[in-house]
DNA sequence: AGCATCAATTTGTCTGACAACTTGATCGCT
DNA sequence: AGCGATCAAGTTGTCAGACAAATTGATGCT
């Protein structure tokens, strides 16, 4: 077992010299037009080869806040993601995992309570209606996945605001297939379909009742949850449950 | 018959295979974990040198739907556009202002929390340091917008959250430019930077004393404050700021 | 002045090599 | 045989040098 101190970040040298330069150009806030080091200044400014440069370029290109010419230069095109958000991938990290997902219950907590304050009638169907085909599922021992995504982009819409529900929709997604195991055969036999589907429940009578307090903890709970089914370090999810049902 | 070349597309190599390849793994369906062709085998098969490839695939790391383990191989990551959020940028829909704003908010005060809790002593050294600064300039009516900045950052780095820390510097950046107002010559005169300064300190209080629900209710009502220095519908916050500060 | 030409500069691409890492097979020991 | 350590391909990451293609500003000519 030698977990060799995690040097969780960057062990790729562009991955570093890419985040460097954005650093360097979010701090020096550049006007857009204006030209960057040529490569060559680059190299030698980071003690690197050419291919690192270029491929560090590459990312911040891709990220639409540089744009180069060739025989001319690479020119800021807007500030660092303006607007558009990377998010650190979760492979077989539990660090990154677990960072997506509280960032994740930050938000859908937010979302739940939020929800409830807006909710009409046609957003109480909709969540209803996804609630209602899991439990079918439920009694059946069926999968439920896409209703179980369904009923959390109901929440997420019946916040009325766009760019909330998109978010939740993407951090969401991020998990998506991690959500196989609580609908499967051996899910339904282990109770996790039951118990998600208790905490549904709760979510949804809260968001009608409109009591945002309460949908924001029953929200919690479920995502505490769900971070179990998960197989997440639930220790660090202790304070944050405490924090929701203290208040 | 030369073509006039109006395709102005793809002048790079790099993008043209970049294209290519996006379009392939879209097409192929595959599912994420499979793995790629080495870059040799790609080297062939699109007839260039190793350097356009690496670029290539180094666009679709940057995408997100692709992944590379050095001395492994490439894996399909996800499928295309997952990975990366796009801000519906709020230019001239105040509607896309205020609901950026509100995922601000939810994000933003989820953060305080989790800092209260995890802040360690460089955290609150690097969260006291730009607070000190920005007394400093509310003494003299300086500007503090960059000190403003590095003190909401500081915040979010305590999270110890790599994800949302660079979350909440995304969001929080879609407003950087509207932060000026509170610092410029007529903020000072109006009290507007004397009232964030006020809040600004009740947020790092609470976290200081590892009070995770003051520092929720601190940021959030720092952020209804920002909300109504911006010019937002405050009517849109007082639910918010209620459900919040009733805790 | 106006214009064509040229040379320097800069990014784009190619080539070859080596380093760091992963993975599966081989070898040696119990 | 079982099992662990070791080794050798194979693959991505990085380096170095060179040339191609495009831009830009200076030069020189009319």
């Amino acid at each position: 077992m030698n977990a060799p101190e995690t040097t969780q970040r960057p062990a790729r040298l562009s991955d570093e010299v890419a985040d460097a330069l954005e650093a360097w150009l979010r701090a020096e806030g550049f006007a857009p037009g204006t030209q960057l080091p040529t490569e060559k200044v680059l190299c030698e400014r980071f003690g690197v080869s050419r291919a690192v440069i270029r491929e560090a370029v590459a990312r911040l290109k891709a990220d639409g806040c540089v744009r180069t010419r060739q025989g001319s230069g690479a020119f800021v095109a807007a500030r660092p993601g303006e607007g558009v958000f990377r998010l650190p991938l979760p492979d077989v990290l539990p660090q990154d995992a677990a960072d997506v997902f509280e960032l994740r219950y930050v938000v859908e907590t937010g979302a739940a309570a939020l929800a409830a304050e807006r909710r009409d009638a046609a957003d109480l169907a909709r969540i209803g209606a996804a609630l209602a085909r899991m439990r079918a599922a439920l009694a059946e021992a069926a999968d439920a996945v896409v209703d179980d995504d369904a009923f959390h982009v109901a929440i997420a819409e019946a916040t009325h605001n766009r760019a909330l529900a998109r978010f939740q929709q993407f951090v969401g997604q991020q998990f998506s297939g991690s959500r196989a195991p609580t609908w499967s055969a051996a899910g339904h036999r282990a109770g996790r379909a039951r118990d998600a589907q208790r905490e549904h429940e709760r979510i949804f009578a809260a968001i009608a009742a409109g009591d945002a307090p309460g949908a924001r903890r029953a929200a919690a709970a479920h995502l505490v949850g769900a971070a179990r089914r998960l197989g997440l370090d639930p220790a660090r999810w202790r304070a944050l449950a405490e924090e929701e049902t203290e208040s």
